[in-house]
DNA sequence: GCCGTTTTCGGCCCGACTGTTTTCAGTCG
């Protein structure tokens, strides 16, 4: 049992006490508990088998989830969480996922009405039941409809994050295996797209069917879908991803990783591009029509170069035009994970992180970093206890004293995210801004304004002269939230007048900018900052999914500002915060 | 359910919005 299944557990056993209505303190520790978990880096199944540990050392952990941990480290459950999941049913935690419906309602629904699926909810929303009860009426039951239909939408899609995770786990799981070559993942994964819908694992060398029984055989495979002689295809995990593993000849591996890589739109027309030459493409290799003769295969370098045309990076090849900048040797140098220099956007205990100023430095250190950004957020997130102006200017003199003591061995930036206000203010007043090194901007709230009036408020945060980037630009969260709309060209001229940089924001819940976006925006001559948003040092590691979308959009070291060397960078920041 | 240099009980986080109301409960971040 892993950390995150732990933490999954007792999120969910607080989702169902909200429903239930119980004590929301208790229900806050047990979201707590689930938080800290997730970030905790030893694996609380190794310290509950230890007699010589406890669990209760973890800061956040009492006697109760101590016990709780215990029986979820013996069955894979709780008492508490079984006995609301038998009175509400599985569904009431789907519910949840639905806007406009919260854990009373759902109480209430489940009990008026028997719910059972979300099928069921649709149905009495249909029947226009809803406006029957207290304070529910025919908008709530639209937008529950509407909330439906996004929730359909997006079930069999997953985060990029989940098909990396998976990928490694089972990639560390075959490599055990001897007569294994390589086992590579291609299909949208190794394109880097922003969701994906399944995973393809090649697998390759003498024993390479051997890889296929591994993987059927896996403790955490839900269902085997089909088993073949070159060919296995599972549900794994409990989010379902649908795993496929193909054991290829080595002569031909080049074409299946090609063929499998996809995008089909890309490989379409590599096919007819193949055809025009005399040529005919497939997963097993590159053959010359006049006499079948296999021309290429091995390698994509190999299909590529017999094709007249550079190697593409995968994260290009959507058929957006990369097959022309192939042929005329103009493809970018695309940025790489190993060009990022530092990270501007991190959160700290100060506000809604889990670690300190310290913890984080040391471990953006450990991943080679020259410097840092600590942006935690302004006051208008209360919740998050957001930084005042006091907060704010203390917090850039205690940041120039770390960096005269030298003593963390990194340069610490003193930054904020400030929220952009409804109106386009700054949430922190621009003598206090002037104090740091970097302001990122961001939009958390009234995200349903009209896209004229959104537009209007992003321009007016622009007036601000100490803003340095737009976080998280459009503040869409994948499979969950739509972006708010607004009038991308205007808000991205204006950015790039007055020299403020748009984020792509690597966390995979957001990667926003989207690669769409943001080849739109470097269009435009917009620059970037990539940046994890981390709450957590582990969290750091997201940095590669930010490096994907960025190079999916065509970008290249020089369009963004954290792959400068230190002296560099901070003589780029001081330059625009004086013009 | 957690926690303690205001300590073993009594705090713990809150403001804005929405849709439903006729003074506000529930949702959202």
């Amino acid at each position: 049992m892993e950390n995150r299944d732990f933490a999954r557990i007792l999120s969910e056993t607080a989702d169902l006490m909200e429903i239930a209505g119980e004590d929301g303190f208790r229900i806050r520790s047990y979201r707590n508990g689930a938080s800290i978990l997730e970030g905790h880096t030893e694996r609380v199944s190794d310290i509950l088998r230890d007699p010589g540990r406890k669990v209760t050392d973890i800061p956040g952990i009492g006697k109760g989830l101590a016990l709780v941990l215990t029986e979820i480290e013996a069955r894979g459950s709780c008492d508490t969480r079984d006995k609301l999941l038998q009175r509400f049913s599985p569904a009431a935690l789907e519910f949840l996922k639905i806007q406009g419906l919260g854990p009373k309602s759902i109480a209430l629904l489940i009990e008026r009405f028997e719910l059972k699926s979300m099928d069921d909810l649709e149905r009495v929303c249909r029947e226009q039941k809803l406006r029957d009860l207290p304070r529910m009426g025919a908008k709530l039951e639209e937008k529950v409809l509407r909330s439906i239909e996004q929730y359909k939408q997006r079930t069999g899609r997953y985060l990029l994050s989940i098909a990396d995770q998976t990928a490694e786990e089972l990639i560390q799981h075959l490599s055990s295996l001897t007569g294994i070559d390589s086992i590579t993942p291609a299909g949208s994964l190794r394109r880097g797209k922003e969701t994906i819908g399944d995973l393809d694992l090649l697998v390759t060398g003498p024993n390479a069917v051997a890889a296929l029984e591994a993987v059927a055989t896996h403790p955490k495979v839900q269902e085997v879908l089909g088993r073949g002689a070159n060919k296995t295809s599972v549900k794994f995990g409990r989010e379902g991803l649908q795993v496929d593993v193909r054991a290829l000849l080595h002569d031909s591996f080049g074409a299946a990783m090609q063929y499998f890589t996809g995008s089909k739109e890309h490989n379409v027309a590599l096919r007819q591009r193949a055809v025009r030459m005399g040529f005919k493409l497939s997963e097993y290799g590159l053959f010359r029509i006049s006499d079948e003769v296999r021309v290429a295969g091995a390698t994509e370098e190999e299909i590529y170069e017999a094709l007249g045309l550079q190697w593409i990076p995968p994260e290009l090849r959507e058929n957006l035009g990369e097959i022309e900048l192939a042929e005329a040797r103009a493809l970018p140098r695309l940025v790489e994970l190993s060009d990022i220099r530092g990270d501007l956007h991190m959160h700290t205990t100060a506000t809604d992180g889990r670690a300190t100023l310290e913890e984080m430095a040391l471990a953006a250190r450990a991943h080679g970093y020259d410097y840092i950004a600590i942006t935690d957020h302004s006051k208008a997130l209360a919740m998050a206890f957001g930084l005042d102006e006091k907060r704010v200017t203390d917090f850039a003199a205690t940041v120039r004293k770390i960096n005269e003591t030298g003593d963390l061995g990194i340069h610490i930036l003193s930054g904020l995210e400030c929220d952009i206000l409804q109106a386009g203010d700054m949430d922190i007043e621009w003598d206090a801004l002037a104090e740091l090194d970097l302001v990122i901007g961001s939009v958390h709230s009234h995200m349903n304004q009209e896209p004229a009036a959104m537009t209007d408020r992003l321009l007016r945060a622009l007036e601000c002269p100490h803003l340095t980037a737009f976080g998280h630009p459009t503040g869409r969260l994948l499979l969950h939230r739509d972006e708010f709309p607004f009038d991308f060209d205007r808000v991205i001229g204006a950015a790039v007048q007055r020299g403020v940089r748009m984020e792509i924001n690597a966390s995979p819940e957001r990667l926003d900018l989207s690669a769409n976006h943001a080849r739109a925006a470097k269009a435009k001559g917009a620059k970037f900052i990539v940046s994890t948003d981390a709450h957590h040092p582990k969290s750091l590691a997201n940095m590669k999914y930010g490096i994907a979308t960025a190079r999916r959009a065509g970008l290249a070291r020089e369009d963004i500002l954290n792959t400068l060397a230190p002296e560099q960078f901070l003589s780029e920041l001081r330059t625009s915060k004086i013009s």
